[in-house]
DNA sequence: ACCCGGCTGTTGACAGCGTCAACTATTGTC
DNA sequence: GACAATAGTTGACGCTGTCAACAGCCGGGT
């Protein structure tokens, strides 16, 4: 057996696992991953990811790390506009789209119970940050005060909510099973939005 | 070996089972349930479930219906209110309650992607029963017109999205992980509330 | 020049899982 | 009493995550 031509792949096997991982999750979902399969796509003996990660969860934070930076920079793309709420409906727009590109990363974040969050705290500031973005956009409608903390966070935290809910509820088809009239795929998506920026900022 | 006593047990295994994985569900939660485990709990060889079902999902969809008839239940199980309004919001209470208090039977039903649901139609049945007290609700808000079919049944998808996002994030105590200034478990909750509660049959 | 310890990766084992196949015991029916 | 159906058992397979022992490489100290 010729020698491994050590070279070939400058990027570690520590990284190669991470993207080999994301692949698999975003083409099979998490529920098939196994570092086995990780290592036989990476041509390397079912030990070799262990060297790296101690266990199989360990991989997956990294992974979920990756996947919110690419959460965030999908939301920081978005469309700006100067009119605060203008500029919170395009991000809830790129919300959905990021939902509805990456349907099986975004089940992987939010659906699915994190690896002992305690473990991973790099995990939890990536996550953070993504939340920061959609806090930056409500203190620009609430303003900067700390009296408007609190609010700010509970808007937030209902915003997502219902945005994270509505897209749950596209992703498993409900309308064909419940037999609902409306076609929900965009319409609901979009009533929600409704609700939510005709809620937020009013007389309160 | 002593004959087993047949009439000990008269209901039969296959109800056994059902019963058994729920209750290691809620005490373990689905991740960590095996069928040879409820085998073992019963007493029964690692393949004896497998008699009254053709294979794992197919104990997890019947699991699952009782658990969508259990909340139903506890739903219907609400202090009525006349104003159909009170109703709704007593309505969400007990959605919070259920969820507090069968965290992770909660989890099974609107986390877990659920096993191949066309191969169950008897629970997809249970949980637009379920379902269906919510649009009972909103009927009596916005009235039984044909024309309000649609309205009412996005506002439903809109409430119930908007309260599964906010035990999502209650259950998974966002509020340690993001660092956040509010007190969640209540706050957010009440919070969510009072917006639907806002938005629901305004002006539109 | 030599050895040695630390990485990185390999091989082999183990237990647990879902599932298939073959077997046995029990029971109700002709 | 024979027989077929039904319920449960036993044993195997391949999959998984993980542990333990081993092999090659490489740099540093002597």
């Amino acid at each position: 057996m010729p020698k491994k031509i050590k070279t070939a792949e400058p990027v570690d096997l520590k990284e190669a696992c991470i993207q080999v991982a994301r692949d698999f999750i975003a083409e099979h979902g998490i529920e098939n991953l196994s570092l086995r399969e990780v290592a036989r796509r990476l041509g390397v003996s079912h030990q070799a990811p262990y060297r790296h990660y101690p266990n199989r969860d360990h991989l997956l934070a990294e992974v979920l790390r990756r996947c919110f930076q690419g959460f965030a920079a999908h939301l920081d793309a978005r469309h700006r506009f100067d009119d605060p709420k203008a500029d919170l409906q395009s991000m809830g727009r790129q919300y959905l789209s990021y939902a509805a590109q990456h349907p099986l990363e975004y089940r992987l974040m939010f659906n699915i119970p994190w690896p002992q969050a305690a473990e991973h705290p790099s995990l939890l500031e990536d996550a953070r940050h993504a939340f920061d973005l959609l806090l930056g956009v409500l203190r620009r409608i609430h303003g900067t005060h700390a009296s408007k903390r609190a609010l700010i966070e509970l808007d937030a935290l209902y915003i997502w909510s219902s945005m994270h809910g509505v897209v749950g509820i596209m992703q498993c088809n409900l309308t064909d099973r419940l037999e609902l009239s409306v076609q929900v795929t965009d319409q609901a998506a979009q009533h929600v939005m409704l609700m939510i920026l005709g809620s937020i900022g009013e007389k309160r």
